[in-house]
DNA sequence: CTCCACAACTTACCCGGTTCAGTAAACACT
DNA sequence: AGTGTTTACTGAACCGGGTAAGTTGTGGAG
């Protein structure tokens, strides 16, 4: 089937190509009548416009670009990402930008990506997720001064905007509620410690523990797989003076220290109570269900998009908070016997 | 900063445009010598052709895209897909094809996206999922001619290509399995059963318990959410005659079922063994881990990918099986007491 | 020495939109 | 009536690659 051009369009209207493009963009340049009757037929032939001759000719790509650098093992699992994606389309559906998605192993790989990506046209401007210190990505996007939305702070990324949440507040939160439960020896197994939420998350839990007078507050490097997860509940579960309540940094990882426990035949929340960050259904369907710090990650992934849209647009955008992250209590928190 | 063309390498190595296309693609037409010098001075200065360009001239766009049509509630937990696209990626890199994605409501909306897609020459082929009987999507790419390949299937696809694998056979496999170790009253909670391949394994699970002589082969439909799965689960366990094992489509709801027979008091796998399909982190960092039916949902995804590029490239491809699910025995699965 | 074949290019047009400069007609204003 | 100004267009250049057709230059055969 032959695709419909503008040049159709003009010809079945009697009008030039030029008369076409003014009509179809809502551009000035052309009568009331005359639009109406271009856009009709438009729609009659089903026109859509050539991406790639609309692009070329200096317009944007219509595309935004996304990167996941996470093992595959762990993005299978991992229901956040999944949550952020549905979040962009939504948004940027709304918009007909089409999202183009790439998987990549390392930061640096992401900088060629980032590059090719830039060099091809291909897209209008990139979704960064976990934020490092000294970022080895934002650099480039400056120099490239491809427009960027970054997920995962706050840090230092000049101009590019930030969508970020309040995780210092949550964990925050978390520990006042645990402590209000009686407990005292609280533990926390964290994400990969090379990304920046990680970092806030850590320096806010050692900060109310020790404003609290907790001095065991201990957290353990994960990498948020569930077998990872799984290793650093044995380990924190088999010393003498055993946590009574342990914070994860992802929901899967707390599904597997559940089960570590259950498997030491240790009672939940008897005898050992657990936190789960960012809710995901997977949470309401352990047994028991797990209390988890909920956030609307889909919302968050909409969020994000609409700063992109607006960067791209040549709008100046600053740093946006999206929300803090709720403590949802459900069966796996209660007062330490 | 600006982008370079083969206009500037061009005038860097004093040749014209026509050339640096012919040595930059292989192309008879230019000296070996020349074409070094040309290759290099485009790595030097970092050289991506603009993909819209190339796609406008006739050439293709490079890109491929897949349309995700569940609602982000259960896309954001199954790990199937993410699986499915880490296998697409491995392949699409390493040829240098970008993924373009799509969330859609309906399979209405999905031929839409379609219909766009190839208006705007945005993509040169489509991946399509959960392939359902008369599936309104086969029409509508047979008559754009739009290279695709279709998982999930054994289906009516005319000249399209397919990759699937024998559910029948590893369901069978199952049930035989199950059987050996004593039980008779199997149950299973089915995915969507508007797809094809949920009909696949119905027909099959069936059949071989007709064959086996169960007469109480139970399939209650879902929708692969935790929630329905648990439902569905509780509902099978409230009966008198409540099976001694179930088999789950997924297992984001073998886990939801897990959790429900555990909140009934029910021991698994004592009183109750869970099979579940389609094998991830997800069922060995439950307590106990589950039993499930494993297959490399990334490789599925690459052989996909290999399909459809071969089908992009004109090659006439024909239905391939890309392996069975084979049975992976953990702790959920047992004699009934 | 002439002619031909072929390699190694160059030239020019194509793809399908966007956009700017130009133009003719309609209209307003003095 | 004559002079701007505005409206509604047209025509052509342009984006950056791909490629068919044309042009050189070189070497070998006769």
């Amino acid at each position: 089937m032959k695709r419909p051009t503008i040049a159709d369009i003009a010809r079945r209207a009697g009008v030039s190509k030029g008369a076409v493009s003014y009509a179809l963009n809502g551009q000035p340049g052309v009568s009331e009548a005359t639009r109406q009757r271009i856009v009709a037929i438009a729609q009659e032939i089903g026109f859509n416009p050539n991406s790639a001759a609309r692009a070329l000719s200096g317009a944007s790509a219509r595309a935004v670009g996304l990167t996941l650098s996470r093992p595959a093992r762990i993005l299978s699992i991992e229901p956040f990402f999944m949550g952020l994606i549905s979040g962009f389309e939504a948004e940027l559906a709304a918009r007909s930008y089409a999202l183009t998605l790439q998987v990549v192993a390392t930061p640096e790989q992401e900088v060629e990506v980032y590059r090719r990506w830039w060099g091809e046209r291909r897209i209008d401007g990139v979704i960064v997720t976990d934020l490092r210190e000294n970022d080895v990505r934002i650099p480039v996007l400056q120099q490239l001064q491809l427009p960027a939305v970054v997920i995962g702070g706050p840090g230092d990324t000049g101009k590019i905007a930030q969508v970020w949440s309040d995780d210092a507040g949550a964990i925050t939160e978390t520990v006042r509620y645990l402590v209000a439960l009686g407990h005292r020896r609280i533990a926390r197994v964290s994400g990969l410690p090379g990304l920046l939420h990680t970092q806030t998350r850590t320096r806010a839990f050692n900060d109310i523990c020790a404003a609290l007078g907790l001095t065991e507050a201990l957290t353990v490097p994960s990498d948020y797989t569930g077998e990872e997860g799984g290793r650093a509940t044995r380990r924190l579960l088999i010393g003498t003076e055993r946590p009574t309540a342990v914070i994860y940094d992802n929901d899967v990882m707390a599904v597997a220290g559940l089960a570590v426990a259950q498997e030491m035949g240790l009672a939940v929340p008897g005898d050992l109570s657990i936190v789960a960050w960012d809710d995901s259904p997977l949470c309401s369907l352990v047994h028991p269900p797990l209390t988890a710090l909920s956030r609307d990650i889909a919302e968050y992934g909409a969020h994000a998009a609409r700063e992109l849209l607006a960067a791209i647009d040549g709008k100046q955008v600053s740093n946006v908070e999206a929300g803090t992250a709720h403590l949802t209590p459900r069966g796996s928190t209660a007062p330490p016997r």
